[in-house]
Formats: structure tokens, C-alpha cells, sequence
DNA sequence: ATTTATTCAATTGTTTACTTTAGAAAAGAC
DNA sequence: GTCTTTTCTAAAGTAAACAATTGAATAAAT
């Protein structure tokens, strides 16, 4: 197999993407091309490329002449974003259970017991969304819409950043492993009505959890 | 008032997204860096930059030292992309419909009479998509979700393509005149369930015409 | 003392020049 | 003659140098 060269850009996209979902980099701060690029080793064009990646990505925003931040998170945002994810979704689960097959299912139940175990350990944020990605993006797998499921890439690497720091701070969406549970059930079954309900439910509640936290933390 | 400086990558985007949507580039044409930059008498950095913007408006493909082209119009795309809008365009619409003002309803019949004596003129392709971007961003006005509302407005862009195809080649959209006025009453009575039924059916509507229309310019 | 110009430094935007890659053409092996 | 290997070229990727913009600090004006 052919080894698989990475762009500068995109080695710097994937390193300041996980510095922004982490946390490593805050909401706000000012991104300065110049630091960037001497702290990886690479000029500032590839910087400069990355940033516009990210920003069309919505994690960053860019002014002209101004320079680049981190968005910064907020309840109205997290509103419009996980109800943007719900609507979305649902309809990208209800085209997949049409179509998926019995090895998407199976995988997603792999994925659903690492998931589960993925709680307690060390670097829970990161391996746990990623393993959340996973399993949705498993369901997904049947409806052979690849615009919308890229778009739901993108609005997740966006919900990640609020999912990881609730995870990070809070210990994680309550009612995440039981909604798991069920939702995979109503897709074994087939039952495209009652798991889509589940899927929005389980969006919305983890929005909800989300902003509770959230508000809470801009009190204090 | 401040003059203002607009880069040459913004520069370079908006003249090549005007010659992606009104087909002067054509799908798939590879857009060579260095042909674009002295074209535009610019280097190739503001070039690159617009082209990964583009990318991300899903106007380009850019592949790592492959280069870049227009995206290709077919038939899937079309069924993705119009499903797409009727559901996130119709849920924007409900929003906006909730708070809505007399003055945005006021403006959006204005257009509504510019869109309908655009048709004939010159240059009609351009100007009644615009205007239809307009009376639809118009009707929108009141929803107050400004991530949703960019993402309609890259969707449209998308959308942009092939409708102005769809114009140049057949003469437009023949249901969109009554349809608007339709749609326009519904919001005017603030009837938010005929409203969103209506501006569904609308886009779907186009949506099969111009499939239609594509299957049948593949077939010759 | 407050407001308006002016200078200056930090940072971004852009160009030019250099390096690397991918794919086609040419050369060699069988 | 077909298949592999090598060479070469066009194009993309990247770096380094240069230009333009912004906003703050300073100076001047009323």
C-alpha cells in the first residue's frame, strides 16, 4: 500500500482542530500566524490555509487584517446547533434504517460496549466523543447521502467542543448510555419511527444538560 | 463612511464564484493555480486561498497535488441538495414566522414585483436568482438563527448552479411565480403550518423540474 | 483637557523564488 | 511486444522576503 502524503496544511488543520476541541486552545484567544508557525515548524502560508479551513469548519472565525480566533461558545449557539443536529439527523437515521445492514448494526453494538468502558479511563473526553462519533456515524451508515453526512460531520466537530468540556467538567451526559441502549434496539428493529424519536431526544437532552451546565458556569 | 479594503482573496473568490455559478467555468474543467493567478493578475496564494474557500461552499474539489475543479452537476446531488433545503429551509421559515415584521412582509412583495419583470430582461438568469435569494432571506429575517441562515445561504449557492442552468436553458421554473404569491399570503396571515407546506412544496417542485430537465440533457 | 493628526510597531496580506509530488514519456528488461 | 524501471516535466506545496493595514502611542491643535 502506497504511503499517504500529508500536506503541511492538513497536519496543521488536524493538530489546531484538536487543540481547539480539547480546550488547549480558549475561545477568543488570538490565533497569531507567526507563533503558530514557528511552534510547528512550517511557514505561515500552511497556517494561514488552516485557519481558513477551520474556519469554514466553524471553529475558528477569521477577519481580515484583524486575525483569527477560536469561535467562543454560548447557550444560544449550542440551541441552534444541536437543534440544527436533531433535525438533521433524524432525517439522515430514518434514510439509513431504510437500507443499512445487519454487519452497520453489529459494528455499532461493538462500538456502544467500548463506549461504555471508554468512561472511567484516562483521556475519557477525547476517546469517549470519538467513539460517540463512531457509533452514530455507524447508523448512518445505510442512507447513502454523503452532502449530508458530511454536514453532519461538521456541525459534530462542532457540538464535540461543548460535549468534551461537559464531559471534562460535569462527567459526562447522564442519560447518554441508556439512550444508546434503546436507540441501537429500535434499529435492530427496524422501527424508523420510534428510533428517529429516540435519536431527537437524545440530541436535545444532552442540549439541555449542555446549557444547564453552561449557564451555571457563567454565574460563577 | 470608511472605505473598505477587501483583500484580493475575496476579490478572486467572488469573481470565481460568479463564473462557477453563471457556468463560464464548467464542471469539472481543471482550475489550473498559475492560468487563474495571471488571468486575475494575481499571485497564486489569493488564488489557492479562494479555491479552499470554494471547497468549502462545495463549489470546488480540491484535491492535495492533484488540483482543483468545479463540482459536477448530476441528478443525486440535485435530490440531496433541494431535500436538504426544503427541510432546514422550512424550519427556518417557522421560526421566522414567530416574529416576523410587517416591514421585512412589506419588502418581500416588493421583490416579489421585481422578480416577476426580471424574467424577460437581459441578463435574467443573474438577476432572478438574486432576487429570489433576497425574497427568500427576506421571509427568513425573523429567525434569529444565524448559524441555520448561513447554512441555507451555502446550501443556495449550491442550489444557484443549477438553477440558473435550469433558467438559461428552459426558461425558468415554471411554477415559481404563483408559488411565491402563495407562499407570500400564507406568511402574511402568519399561517405557519400552510406557510412551511407551501415553501416545501415549492423547492421540491423545482427540484423535479430540474432533475427532470438533467435526465433529460444526459440523454442527448 | 479634549479632540484631532501623526508616527510607529505589530501583524496580516501578497509576491517571488524554491522544493516536492504526481503522472506521463522514455528507456530498459524479459 | 509487454511489463517494469527510470527520467523528466508540469503543477502543486512551501518558505522567505516584501508590502499594506490596523490600532495604539505620541504629538499637535483648539
Amino acid at each position: 500500500m502506497a504511503i499517504e502524503h500529508k500536506t503541511r496544511t492538513q497536519l496543521v488543520v488536524e493538530i489546531l482542530r484538536e487543540k481547539i476541541l480539547n480546550g488547549e486552545i480558549v475561545a477568543g484567544q488570538p490565533l497569531r500566524q507567526a507563533a503558530l508557525a514557528e511552534e510547528l515548524s512550517v511557514s505561515r502560508i500552511p497556517v494561514r490555509e488552516a485557519l481558513l479551513q477551520l474556519e469554514a469548519e466553524g471553529l475558528v472565525t477569521f477577519e481580515p487584517h484583524k486575525g483569527a480566533s477560536a469561535t467562543v461558545l454560548n447557550a444560544e449557539h449550542v440551541d441552534e446547533l444541536f437543534e440544527l443536529r436533531a433535525m438533521i439527523e433524524g432525517d439522515l437515521l430514518a434514510a439509513s434504517l431504510e437500507h443499512i445492514t445487519n454487519d452497520a448494526l453489529a459494528q455499532a453494538a461493538d462500538i456502544l460496549v467500548n463506549l461504555d468502558s471508554a468512561l472511567g479511563k484516562e483521556n475519557a473526553a477525547n476517546t469517549w466523543s470519538e467513539l460517540n462519533s463512531e457509533f452514530h456515524n455507524c447508523l448512518y451508515s445505510g442512507a447513502n447521502k454523503p452532502q449530508t453526512a458530511s454536514l453532519v460531520n461538521t456541525l459534530n466537530k462542532n457540538a464535540d467542543r461543548y460535549i468534551r468540556m461537559h464531559l471534562l467538567w460535569a462527567g459526562g451526559i447522564s442519560k447518554a448510555g441508556p439512550e444508546h441502549a434503546e436507540l441501537l434496539a429500535f434499529c435492530q428493529a427496524r422501527d424508523i419511527n420510534n428510533a428517529v424519536a429516540k435519536l431527537k431526544q437524545h440530541i436535545l437532552n444532552s442540549r439541555d444538560e449542555i446549557k444547564a451546565f453552561l449557564s451555571q458556569r457563567e454565574a460563577s
